[in-house]
DNA sequence: AGTTTCGGCGCC
DNA sequence: AAAGGGCGCCGAAACT
């Protein structure tokens, strides 16, 4: 008996499991063993585990040593079909979907978050639903037909398969750790803030940015505080609205310089100083913990440390180990060529069918500017952006262009109406709140205002409200920048497959960036497997295209020699 | 006193 | 020149 097995941790601390046929019903018994990982590790010739919850399960076998070819995530799986059925707000648990099933009353979702962040981590999810093992299966078993009646099954099943892929990764990545040294990166602070003094209050740089700025404005600021920084223009005759650096830089004042200075210095201290050092990075690893699908574009999140900003300054700190490599992998213009994948517009497609700089090329075929006002136009047009330059060369990109603007136009105003709006595989954008649907407003998604505007308006942008424009942006981004999750998680299977025959370990993920740590000998085959897992995802995501997805790699002993 | 929101800025 | 999509994080401010 081979292919997928079905495993629930029961309660007693034991676990289920049974294989299932190919309809994805329960094949044979269901057996009840003593240890997870024992009986996993058992099992070689099980290609795919199905599980109510990777984040449950997985840690778990990893602490024992055990990896997983493949998973399908029931409760991943279950907030992606709820989604593309247009139901989002619905409980997303498995025992949720065996109520609708069985036609039970509903249990609600348990919180997403401990009100404590600080306090326990969602790896070990202490309110975990058990279920038995027939009942999970049941689950499962609707949900394999639910992708059938989805607008496209078989990229349904590749988004679903692919997130269960992603939830994997992130587990593996929560587990590595970020290679961090932390001599290093106390070495950078030093140099940046100076030293540091005795009561935990400013480093000595730090204080003497804040003399400076009060030796400008005559009298004791607090740059830290940006009531007391818009009073001190203020009396100084200068009215801003805000502290912001755009609206600060442009002042002519002397304390300007030291102000963006220290509010830069000021970012590092508090977000990546010292305190920080403490609690995120032990035995040089920092680890933060991975949330593959964190957010509803499919983008994923970190809790902990804030992994995804990591100031390019701090990069230094992040070093491989002796002898050990870090291939540090970035895709090129992946937002365009992501558009140009699922506009299919033929001019955009032939220039992301070169690897050249697709910027450059834009700006040479579509306007007399040069590369950067090329890429605020594209980047403004997936953004909806509504003023300055990056408008004035809109019209430029739409003569061009015309598919690929139409998309993303026709995208915002599905959203504006509040129609569905998918990515190229059927990930779903929630639809505006005000529906008894709370899941846009835990997204922070714009809420719905249509009660104020008549329902049958024809959509004309000088009559949409500012909440509706939002939302229209929003779902404008979303199909790009959602299409572009889509892909970049079946890299990541893809690449996280070519490893396991490695010791090469994936240890950090950003949207469009990979970093892959190995010894010093496999570098080379890291890099063609991630050209080749770029390939794979490219032709698997959005099947026959012209598009290419280039990756610019550095082979690196330090982060931040990395481009 | 504890919790939530805001302002600002880091990354893509 | 003006400020748009997605996030997390921190301290301060604003609340209950």
């Amino acid at each position: 008996m081979t292919g997928r097995w079905a495993l629930a941790p029961a309660e007693d601390g034991g676990v289920e499991i049974a294989p299932l046929g190919p309809d994805g019903l329960l094949a044979g018994p269901v057996l009840w063993e003593p240890d997870l990982a024992t009986a996993v590790r058992a099992r070689p010739e099980v290609v795919r585990w199905v599980w109510r919850s990777t984040a449950e399960v997985y840690p778990r076998l990893l602490a024992t040593g055990v990896r997983v070819e493949r998973c399908y995530d029931i409760e991943d799986a279950e907030t992606l079909l709820l989604g593309h059925e247009g139901r989002y707000g619905e409980p997303r648990s498995a025992a949720a979907a065996l109520a609708r099933l069985r036609g039970g009353p509903v249990p609600p979702d348990p919180p997403l978050r401990s009100a404590d962040p600080g306090a326990q981590s969602s790896l070990f999810e202490p309110r975990a639903v058990h279920l038995p093992l027939p009942d999970l299966v049941a689950v499962y078993s609707e949900q394999q037909r639910r992708h059938d009646a989805t607008t496209h099954p078989d990229r349904m099943r590749l988004l679903t398969a692919a997130e269960s892929a992603g939830m994997l990764v992130a587990a593996e990545m929560n587990r590595a750790g970020l290679p961090w040294s932390a001599d290093v990166h106390r070495q950078v602070l030093h140099e940046l803030l100076g030293e540091r003094y005795a009561g935990g209050g400013e480093p000595r740089r730090l204080a003497e940015l804040a003399d400076e700025v009060s030796a400008a404005f005559g009298r004791r600021v607090r740059p830290d505080l940006p009531a007391d920084v818009v009073k001190a223009f203020a009396q100084a005759g200068i009215k801003v609205k805000s502290t912001r650096r755009w609206e600060i830089e442009s002042v002519d004042h002397p304390a300007v310089k030291p102000l963006l200075e220290y509010k830069k210095l000021y970012r590092i201290w508090v977000a990546h100083g010292w305190s920080w050092l403490q609690d995120w990075v032990r035995e040089g690893r920092f680890r933060p913990e991975f949330l593959a699908h964190g957010t509803v574009t499919g983008r994923w999140v970190t809790n902990g440390g804030g992994a995804l900003q990591i100031p390019k300054v701090i990069r230094r700190a992040v070093v491989a180990d002796p002898g050990w490599r870090l291939v540090v992998a970035d895709a090129d213009q992946m937002e365009p060529r992501v558009l140009a994948a699922i506009s299919r517009d033929p001019g955009l497609m032939e220039v992301a069918g070169r690897e050249s700089d697709l910027y450059q090329s834009v700006s040479d075929r579509a306007f007399s500017g040069d590369r950067a006002q090329a890429k605020l136009a594209v980047l403004g047009a997936v953004y909806g952006q509504t003023s300055g330059d990056g408008l004035k060369n809109l019209a430029a990109l739409r003569r061009r262009f015309p598919k690929a603007v139409a998309y993303v136009d026709d995208a915002a105003r599905a959203g504006e109406e509040g129609r569905l709006v998918r990515t190229w595989l059927g990930r779903t954008c929630p639809p505006a709140a005000g529906t008894g649907d709370d899941a846009t407003e835990e997204a922070g998604l714009p809420q719905d205002d249509t009660a104020h505007t008549p329902a049958d308006t024809e959509w004309v942008p000088g009559y949409a409200s500012t909440n509706t424009r939002a939302r229209g942006r929003f779902a404008r981004n979303f199909v790009v920048q959602g299409s572009a999750a889509d892909w970049a998680l079946l890299l990541l299977a893809a690449l996280r497959q070519t490893c396991a025959d490695m010791a090469a370990e994936l240890v950090f993920f950003q949207h469009d960036e990979v970093i892959v740590h190995c010894p010093e000998e496999e570098t080379d085959q890291v890099v063609a497997a991630i050209r080749d897992a770029a390939e794979l995802a490219g032709r698997l995501t959005f099947g026959q295209t012209p598009v290419r997805f280039p990756f610019t790699t550095a082979v690196v002993e330090c982060y931040a020699d990395a481009k």
